[in-house]
RNA sequence: GGAUUGGUAGUUCAGUUGGUUAGAAUGCCGCCCUGUCACGGCGGAGGUCGCGGGUUCGAGUCCCGUCCAGUCCGCCA
């Protein structure tokens, strides 16, 4: 037997007895003779104790030990004689009467500590030490609960978890796809599903009405902190339901996660149109923690000879609170850090409404007391706040206001640990207009169905028309993180073939790509809508952290790679050959 | 594709205007220590300053290129 007891596990109550645990030294203090040892496994850290009456070659035994070698302690629990109220074992420890060493391990390359002194690099490249550090474990296991408590809520409600394939095939439409090629069928490929969105459709057509599934999903775009090219899925689908239907479900599941795995109420969640969104927060996705919405200053800022302002589309502020003590430095570096090219502002004005009512900004050459007042009470701002302006054309200004809202928000630390603020975004638009490339895409994608009181200006020409087009589509916001999307989905073929016209297939590009799931509605889909939650984010957000890596046990980095297994790699000629590939270019085997 | 920050001891970092033998902390090794729990004390080892080129009497430091890593923009139906 390995063990009788986790290192986690002893306490008072078990003083005399005789245990046997197992798990790795996470440090040794020695006193001559005397010999400490801290014992860890998941479940916590406990203190063995090794001296003279231990027998002499125990004493050398555990002197001998290094970090991180794998122990197993026979001894018996005594009460300590000076207690670590730290510790929930520290009341006790385990004398030692026999030790054996399971595995003797290399000094790690850096300390397996809550507050480990290595740096992202090497411990990406150890990710299986840095796993064994507290904070890891419990990021993991709370992914784990998270799992757990999604699975049981869900078939409660009578939802079926059904898997869906993973080798599929490519569509040009959305993000770029991971390619696997095909060694029976030379020439072609599978790509790897960028959500099971077809396949959960599919099941609607075959009556399983309420389908869940916990799934990997993959895309082959850049990454950032909260972006991974594998990330994992809460995908859900329902049929004989409407919108109502689906915000109320997953609102339910929602709330559920969050009273049953953090003890949160979260309430009932308030609900705004993208439009309103965008005009208020300059994002889709708005952070309600903290107020700073975005005002309307045109009719306050046209008129006064200030050329800037005056051919601007927009000129819109913010109204920071109590900040007008704000220094030159302070507001140049903010200056700064709107012209640079990721917001691309052309400048920053500001308008200060000092402590003693007086008002200063830095276009007091256009603007008089009375027209700066103008812009405060728009603002609603009082004695002691500052007013950040940004003008341009309008979209672009908001959504510049939206980073800057954001960035004070960093600034000047306005979020609590704890407050989670829920928001339902929806009527998002159905078409997004590409300049670029002169033709429409699907916002969403191109099986979301417009809202049904719009259905029929889906066959209008005009462009304008077709832009303001909304959609049956809903997005779950917490705390400005997207963690969650979805929509009700068109089930009639004409329609869906009118949206891949409007998108641009032609009607052979179409049957190519999606007839397999159009040739489906002619067999009786029922309506039917959905919606998928980032898992990986979901943990993060409840966990307040914006790095989702930590809830992945095994995370890429930045470029893709997983430096530990040094993934990808290339693969030998004898592989392409069977795989009929050949490399072009400098790409070297 | 672009912006930006960084790469110096096992690890995390400091290193001034270009100037003697590149430092600190921690980890590691050795010795001492019987009640520690971030133990303590004494001693020691440990460096291709990411890589390549250039400027210079002289480069960790300046310039060019390149590789790697972090953050962000584009991208992510």
């Amino acid at each position: 037997m390995y063990r009788s007891h986790t290192c986690g596990e002893l306490r008072l109550e078990h003083a005399d007895a005789d245990v046997i645990l197992a798990g790795w030294v996470q440090r040794k203090r020695q006193f001559g003779g005397l010999v400490f040892l801290d014992l860890r496994d998941r479940y916590g850290i406990t203190q063995v104790v090794v001296d003279a009456d231990s027998g002499e070659g125990l004493q050398a035994a555990a002197e001998s030990l290094g970090r991180e070698f794998v122990v197993r302690v026979e001894g018996r629990v005594r009460e300590r004689e000076s207690k670590n109220a730290q510790r929930a074992t520290g009341d006790v420890e385990v004398f030692a009467k026999a030790l054996t060493v399971l595995n003797a391990a290399k000094t790690p390359p850096f300390t397996i500590e809550a507050e480990t002194d290595g740096g992202e690099d090497i411990r990406m490249r150890y990710r299986y030490l840095d796993l064994r550090r507290a904070p890891l474990q419990e990021a993991i296991l709370f992914r784990s609960r998270l799992a757990q408590a999604v699975r049981a809520y869900l078939s409660g409600e009578g939802f079926i978890e059904v898997e869906t394939p993973v080798l599929i095939k490519s569509t040009p439409e959305g993000a770029r796809d991971f390619v696997v090629p095909s060694r029976m069928n030379p020439g072609e490929f599978y790509a790897l599903p960028q959500s099971p969105q077809t396949f959960k459709q599919l099941l609607m057509v075959s009556g399983f009405d309420k389908y869940f599934q916990i799934v990997k999903c993959f895309r082959d775009e850049d990454l950032r902190a909260d972006r991974q090219p594998e990330f994992t899925q809460i995908d859900c689908e329902m049929a004989f339901v409407e919108q109502e239907d689906i915000l109320n479900t997953f609102e339910g599941l929602t709330r559920h996660l969050f009273s049953e795995v953090l003890d949160v109420d979260l309430g009932e969640f308030p609900r705004m149109e993208y439009a309103e969104a965008m005009r208020r927060y300059g994002s889709d996705k708005p952070d309600l923690r903290f107020g700073m919405e975005l005002v309307d200053l045109s009719a306050e800022a046209r008129g006064h000879g200030f050329q800037v302002f005056d051919e601007a589309g927009l000129v819109a502020g913010i109204c920071v609170k109590g900040q007008a003590e704000f220094s030159r430095k302070q507001l140049d570096a903010l200056t700064e850090w709107v012209k640079r090219p990721q917001i691309g502002a052309k400048g920053l004005v500001y308008v200060k409404v000092n402590a003693d009512g007086s008002l200063k900004s830095s276009v007091d050459r256009f603007y008089d007391a009375a027209a700066l007042a103008a812009f405060a009470k728009t603002a609603e701002a009082v004695s002691g706040d500052l007013l950040l302006v940004l003008s341009g054309e309008a979209e672009t200004v908001r959504k510049q206001l939206g980073e800057l809202r954001l960035e004070m928000s960093r600034q000047l630390d306005l979020t609590e640990p704890g407050d989670f603020k829920p928001l339902w975004v929806v009527d998002f638009p159905l078409l997004e207009w590409d300049e670029a490339g002169q033709r429409f895409h699907a916002m969403h994608h191109p099986f979301t169905s417009p809202k049904p009181e719009e259905r029929e200006l889906m066959s209008s020409t005009d462009r304008q028309e077709l832009k303001g087009l909304r959609a049956d589509a809903y997005d779950l916001v917490i705390n400005g993180a997207e963690i969650g999307g979805g929509s009700i989905r068109i089930h009639d073929r004409q329609l869906q073939a009118r949206n891949f016209d409007l998108l641009g297939f032609t009607r052979e590009e179409a049957e190519a790509q999606f007839g397999f799931l159009m040739g489906a509605f002619e067999y009786g889909a029922p309506p039917h809508g959905g919606i998928a939650f980032g898992f990986d984010r979901l943990c993060a957000v409840m966990q307040g952290k914006t790095s989702i890596r930590d809830y992945i046990a095994f995370p890429k980095n930045n470029q893709g790679r997983d430096t530990m297994i040094d993934a990808p790699d290339s693969v030998s000629a004898a592989q392409l050959e069977e795989l009929g590939l050949s490399l072009v270019g400098e790409v070297k085997v």
